[in-house]
RNA sequence: GGGAUCAUAGCUCAGCUGGGAGAGCAUCUGCCUUACAAGCAGAGGGUCAUAGGUUCGAGCCCUAUUGGUCCCACCA
């Protein structure tokens, strides 16, 4: 190995080198094979109006992870990527960019602005998955889709066709949310409540007299949030159980303004301690009037247009907008001596949530899906465990949702989406809905048809990805063999709009669930914990951590310290110290290469093995099973986390600085060959379980590694193995690194430099103790700073005053007295001795109590019994030194 | 109004089914030891929000309280 490897790692080049050769070799490719098991994973697709925010970038690492994972386990990893049209988000978009050139969307046309709209799509749907390469998404890119390609339009038609043919779609007049400045209908989903500081006015209505006129003296108060509204009152309720308002039964009240008479209605509805116990009915502008119209045959009249201006039922405030015609309708209650009061009131008004307009309920003729049965099979599935979601407390919110599901309204007044498959008979008006546009009017025989001018809910088209995207409806093999799909990873934000729509569409039209994990994962926040929003400025670019830092430093922080469902803070210490690991991942395998150029390592004969070599193998052991079992259970960050400390202190802090000595002294070339053995082959392993997490610099030095296999990202899974478990090795290895810290300690407390070598003297009367240092002398006369290290059995020959620590069967002395204070080394073994005392209290008091004994479990007594005679015999030591010192 | 969730070191957070409190960053003390100063060796720092309870044993389970965040509902 002639190349010279850089002292700190430098992920720029290196990254995008990397990953176009991992496409060229088609390692993100899958293909149907039976004899392999199928892993899948369907990417939740980013919106073609965006760019790649921390929230994807969170999002696809984890997928990443998890795909990477199960490819190296040996699973047929299928990453199924694609964008997604995002009607509503990308026609305003759209509309934003044509009103800078002094384009209105109507002057324009359909047909040119769903060209401007493709063009769109050419030039801003390809940005995002270029970004999401950067992040080394190992997606396979042979079969990205788009939810307006040609295949996902089928199964939209599909779908509406056969729910519409089941009576499951259908047409209906209702009260939907409005949007007056998309001017569409939004689903209930979209609606986003915000406490607003409002008033509450109030407000009386005359009484209607014998004589069919507004009486002078009978009123009626109560109170309104939207005065404006009663342009369109009907009639007002009160509560029939309300023995105030009986005399009111079957009598009328006048209209101000509108100046007619309007009925009073006994409805449960109204909360007789709320107000003054009447509520005036406006049924084409409340839901919850809608309703109570619907009981008591109310008529509806709807006050207002499209954009929210009053329209001619307003009368004389038509062509007023909503909050102007407020204020003149207050002023005219003033004049009439109708306004009785004005209070402050902080109330929750319905927003769009991608505008942040206030909402109009409206009566509008719209398509909507039919839930109560649809969401059965999603229900059953939750419940019984058939489809996994994680954190499990997200069952909660799903059932929430589900429980209350109300009809799913899914037309859109837009443009840019899946246009309804509905035609309208030219002359006699007959609806038919079908894949194409009829030829003959079943009805009427006419052959001119109109096709529905709406699109449907972007939501539609994606809640059919994990099927549509594998051909569906056509049978094919990708969809028997793929599907269901294994794990869904998404934000938590999404489980209403998309998670349950997947659910229950996969069980309706594939009579399956569309994948069996539901992964969730938080938000990413700002370093005071804020959202990241445009409207703030505090987003974090993840690309311009990955120009800074790297994508595996990104990756890294992303993972670490979090738990499924939770959110977390994003800041650049964070970055600094992932980026910080992967130098020291590099520099340590720069360290091992280094000294293995030149050489040919060969695999150690049996016996060649030292216990270190044996004891870092059986750890690396322990972190393998530990790492694999956390990631099937999706405990992605304590997973990286073991793989994290693995490397940093066991493998670089103690088994290289151990094995130093071995790599230096060439006259024993066995020892040598099997620490550079070990160090290579537990290297390996040790990327391999890092590399789903951080793929570029684990594949960097994988390959410059002489290994057989070609890339680290195909390579096996390593897995836990009976014969790499060194029980014995491990324990006699703890204890050398013991005694190394209490020296280590020691001398730190008494300021004696590391140049400063002393003999250390290691006493114990156990033969196999005396046998393991004796053993591992070369290096932890290194380690211990010891300018030789003396084994025996008993205190011969060392001085009374030698420093001395105290560990479990042995004793380590150190003969510079001279440097030490006695006063102060006596009053170090002084705390020692207290500590150990407390040590001894504690377990004796465990194990003096009766029911401790005999209930808690036998090896855990056993444990503790063990615990009290080390501790006791530690004691004794200390205290015998102690004492030679008060000599 | 209903529900979820959080409260652990100065900061940000882990802590899997209950069995002696952890990490990163920050702070302090030594070290440019030929892999790494983006480093090494050491140190300090926590009544695990409060009050009860269950248990041989509670950061973890139960109840209540306080404070924060979020979701749902939408009482006009």
């Amino acid at each position: 190995m002639s190349k010279e490897l850089a002292k700190t790692y430098d992920p720029k080049g290196i990254e995008d080198r990397i990953y176009e050769r991992w496409v060229e070799k088609k390692y993100f490719h899958s293909e149907v094979d039976r004899s392999k098991k199928p892993f899948t994973i369907v990417m939740p697709p980013p919106n073609i109006t965006g760019q790649l925010h921390m929230g994807h970038a969170l999002d696809n690492t984890m997928q990443d992870i998890l795909i990477r994972y199960k490819r190296m386990q040996g699973y047929n990893a299928l990453w199924q990527p694609g964008t997604d049209h995002a009607s509503i988000a990308t026609e305003v978009k759209i509309i934003e960019t044509l009103k800078k050139e002094g384009i209105d969307k109507n002057d324009l046309g359909r047909e040119k602005f769903l060209e401007r709209a493709w063009d769109w799509k050419k030039e801003y749907g390809g940005r995002i998955i270029s970004q999401l390469k950067k992040m080394g998404s190992s997606c396979d890119w042979d079969r990205e889709r788009f939810t307006m390609d040609e295949g996902c339009n089928k199964a939209v038609t599909e779908v509406f066709c056969k729910m519409h043919e089941k009576g499951w779609i259908y047409k209906g007049s209702r009260i939907i949310n409005w949007c007056p400045v998309c001017n569409t209908s939004i689903s209930d989903a979209e609606v986003e409540y915000e406490e607003q500081a409002g008033h509450f006015w109030h407000i009386k209505y005359p009484l209607v007299d014998e004589n069919g006129q507004p009486s002078k003296t009978e009123f009626l108060t109560f109170a309104t949030t939207r005065p404006e509204t009663m342009l369109g009152d009907t009639a007002v309720a009160v509560n029939p159980k309300d023995d105030r308002y009986t005399y009111l039964h079957g009598r009328q009240v006048w209209l101000p303004i509108v100046n007619k008479p309007i009925p009073v209605v006994e409805d449960e509805y109204v909360d007789m301690e709320f107000g003054t116990g009447v509520v005036k009915i406006t049924p084409a502008h409340d839901p919850n009037d809608f309703e109570v119209g619907k009981r008591h045959g109310l008529p509806e009249i709807n006050i207002m247009n499209d954009d929210a201006t009053i329209n001619k039922n307003g009368g004389k405030y038509e062509g007023m907008d909503r909050y102007a015609a407020r204020d003149a309708i207050v002023e005219e209650l003033k004049e009439l001596g109708l306004l009785v009061k004005i209070e402050d009131y902080s109330h929750n008004v319905g927003t769009h949530d991608r505008c942040k307009t206030t909402v109009e309920p409206l009566i509008k003729q719209q398509w909507f899906v039919k839930m109560d049965e649809l969401i059965k099979p999603a229900v059953e599935a939750v419940k019984k465990g058939d489809i996994k979601l994680i954190p499990p407390r997200m069952d909660k919110t799903y059932f929430n949702w589900t429980d209350n599901i109300r009809d799913w309204c899914i037309s859109r007044q837009l443009w840019w989406g899946h246009r309804i498959p509905a035609y309208y008979c030219d002359e006699c008006g007959e609806v038919v809905v079908a894949p194409e546009k009829p030829g003959k009017c079943p009805k009427c025989g006419g052959s001119h048809f109109t096709q529905d001018p709406d699109t449907l809910d972007t939501w539609f088209s994606s809640a059919l990805w994990p099927f549509s995207t594998l051909g569906w409806p056509e049978q094919t093999e990708d969809l028997k063999y793929y599907y269901p799909t294994d794990v869904l990873v998404t934000g938590y934000d999404i489980i209403f709009f998309w998670v349950i729509r997947m659910i229950f569409s996969g069980f309706e039209q594939m009579g399956e669930k569309p994948f069996g994990t539901v992964l969730f994962h938080g938000l990413v926040r700002d370093s005071q914990g804020r959202k990241m929003s445009k409207s703030l400025g505090n987003g974090i670019d993840p690309l311009e951590i990955i120009d800074k830092y790297g994508a595996d430093a990104l990756r890294l922080t992303l993972i670490t310290g979090n738990a499924p469902g939770n959110d977390m803070r994003f800041y650049n210490e964070r970055v600094e110290a992932s980026r910080n690991f992967a130098n020291k991942v590099w520099n340590a395998s720069r360290f091992i290469m280094m000294n293995m150029e030149g050489k040919t390592i060969t695999e150690p004969a049996a016996g060649d093995l030292e216990p270190v070599d044996k004891w870092i193998i059986s750890k690396l052991n322990t972190v393998v099973k530990d790492v694999t079992d956390n990631m099937d259970k999706f405990e992605l960050g304590i997973a990286v986390q073991k793989v994290y400390d693995f490397i940093w202190d066991e493998f670089c802090d103690w088994y290289i600085e151990m094995v130093k000595p071995r790599l230096y002294n060439s006259d024993d070339t066995v020892s040598q060959n099997a620490a550079l053995y070990t160090l290579k082959t537990v290297l390996i392993d040790a990327l391999k379980l890092l590399h789903p997490y951080m793929p570029f610099v684990t594949e960097e030095i994988f390959c410059s590694l002489q290994s057989e296999e070609e890339s680290i990202m195909i390579s096996k899974w390593p897995v836990y193995q009976d014969a790499r478990a060194f029980v014995r090795e491990e324990k006699d290895i703890e204890r050398i690194k013991e005694a190394v810290r209490g020296i280590r300690n020691v001398r730190t407390s008494m300021n004696v430099a590391p140049s400063k070598k002393a003999r250390v003297y290691l006493v114990s009367d156990k033969e196999d103790v005396r046998n393991t240092f004796e053993t591992g002398k070369l290096f932890f006369a290194t380690l211990a700073y010891a300018s030789e290290v003396i084994v025996q059995q008993d205190q011969t020959g060392i001085a009374d005053d030698a420093v001395s620590v105290v560990i479990p069967d042995a004793i380590v002395y150190m003969p510079f007295a001279e440097l030490v204070d006695i006063a102060q080394e006596k009053e170090r073994l002084k705390k020692e001795v207290g500590r150990l005392e407390g040590e001894i209290k504690r377990c004796e008091g465990m194990l003096s109590n009766e029911r401790f004994i005999s209930k808690a479990p036998e090896a855990k007594v056993a444990e503790e019994k063990e615990k009290l005679a080390k501790y006791k015999q530690m004691l004794d030591e200390v205290k015998k030194q102690l004492n030679k010192l008060e000599k």
